[in-house]
DNA sequence: AATACCCGCAACCGCCACTCG
DNA sequence: GCGAGTGGCGGTTGCGGGTAT
């Protein structure tokens, strides 16, 4: 409308009340009632705007106002009512005899608004905050046990990572039909320079991707070879059943294999997620398999049976999945 | 003891809805 | 139907007291 305020008006006083000031509305408006609000300050003596005489009358010198502490009952009128109603605050006043307002919303922004932040519930939903700053605890709770998990398998790690070094023509060397299900054009099974295999896109951020993943996971978790199947089954693929047979990949080295193990008692590398169902986390630590392992996605275990098991989508991006890892996964 | 910082609350501001001429 | 006047509401500000450094 284009109202200037009423307080604009020259000589009228702003800021805090004065003991004299409330004792003239006072007395005007027990007196008189108030009336018109715009005309009220002239008559009562005031050098004031209606606005602020109502203000002050409707918010601290109106006889029914309750002081003091807002009880429990009240607190839980407020939420109950804040869930319905939103920021109505005159609503929710209504429902509060002696309580402004002015006040519970004060009241709502100083206390209770915080503290339902501090409990992880959104204050304007009133439903448990999902974004990540509010998981922010948790996400630190998990970084920690991460550390530590990290601490306790570093050796077994540091072993694993020796292995993920390995040159990738090396893990390949005798393994045509993996070669081939990873498309690559230019494999060649006696050919062991590095070249030919480095020259395909998918193996320099397959390398990429394991140096990542190195500094995520505890390494001997991880799939690196981005198929289906575990890592070690993986290994059995390339028919490195005996030392002789692995001592390329330096399997033997990190006792990954015994002498005499055949492929199919290997025990596989637990996978990193369950695309069969559930979505537990689940941290299992088991001394009797050759490694730890440590599986998002519940059920699993570390059992061979990984066929439903998948990470890749985890790490790498969804079009270099479709464009590599579509016929293995 | 002095200063900086934090917090609660009263008061202000701007907008909107309603009433009335 | 329109516009001015008014009351009411919600968001924001800034002061003053309390607390920490």
């Amino acid at each position: 409308m284009g109202r200037s305020p009423c307080c604009d008006e020259n000589n009228l006083k702003k800021g805090p009340w004065t003991p004299e000031e409330d004792q003239k509305l006072i007395d005007y408006i027990q007196n008189h009632g108030h009336g018109s609000w715009r005309a009220l300050p002239k008559l009562a003596g005031l050098k004031r705007c209606g606005k602020s005489c109502r203000l002050r009358w409707t918010n601290y010198l109106r006889p029914d106002i309750k002081r003091g502490k807002f009880s429990n009952e009240e607190e839980n009128t407020i939420l109950h009512l804040h869930s319905i109603l939103g920021n109505k605050w005159s609503a929710i006043a209504g429902h509060l005899p002696g309580r402004t307002d002015n006040e519970i919303k004060n009241y709502w922004n100083t206390h209770l608004k915080k503290r339902l932040i501090q409990m992880g519930i959104d204050p304007m939903t009133h439903q448990p905050k999902t974004d990540i700053f509010s998981c922010l605890p948790q996400l630190l709770a998990l970084a920690n046990l991460k550390e530590l998990l990290e601490q306790t398998q570093l050796s077994q790690n540091l072993q694993y990572l020796n292995l993920l070094q390995q040159p990738v023509p090396a893990l390949f060397a005798n393994n045509s039909e993996l070669a081939n299900a990873l498309n690559m054009t230019n494999f060649t099974p006696t050919n062991q320079e590095l070249s030919p295999y480095y020259s395909n896109n998918f193996l320099k951020e397959l390398d990429q991707k394991r140096v990542e993943m190195s500094n995520f996971f505890p390494v001997e978790n991880t799939s690196v070879l981005g198929g289906s199947q575990p890592l070690q089954q993986q290994v059995t693929f390339m028919n490195a059943q005996t030392k002789d047979d692995c001592e390329v990949s330096g399997l033997c080295e990190m006792g990954l294999v015994s002498d005499k193990s055949p492929s199919s008692t290997w025990n596989p590398l637990p996978s990193l997620m369950d695309t069969s169902g559930g979505n537990n986390i689940n941290i299992n630590t088991n001394s009797q398999e050759t490694s730890s392992t440590t599986s998002y996605g519940g059920g699993g275990g570390g059992d061979g049976g990984a066929a439903a098991y998948k990470w890749p989508e985890f790490l790498f991006e969804d079009s270099f999945l479709d464009e590599n890892l579509k016929e293995i996964c």
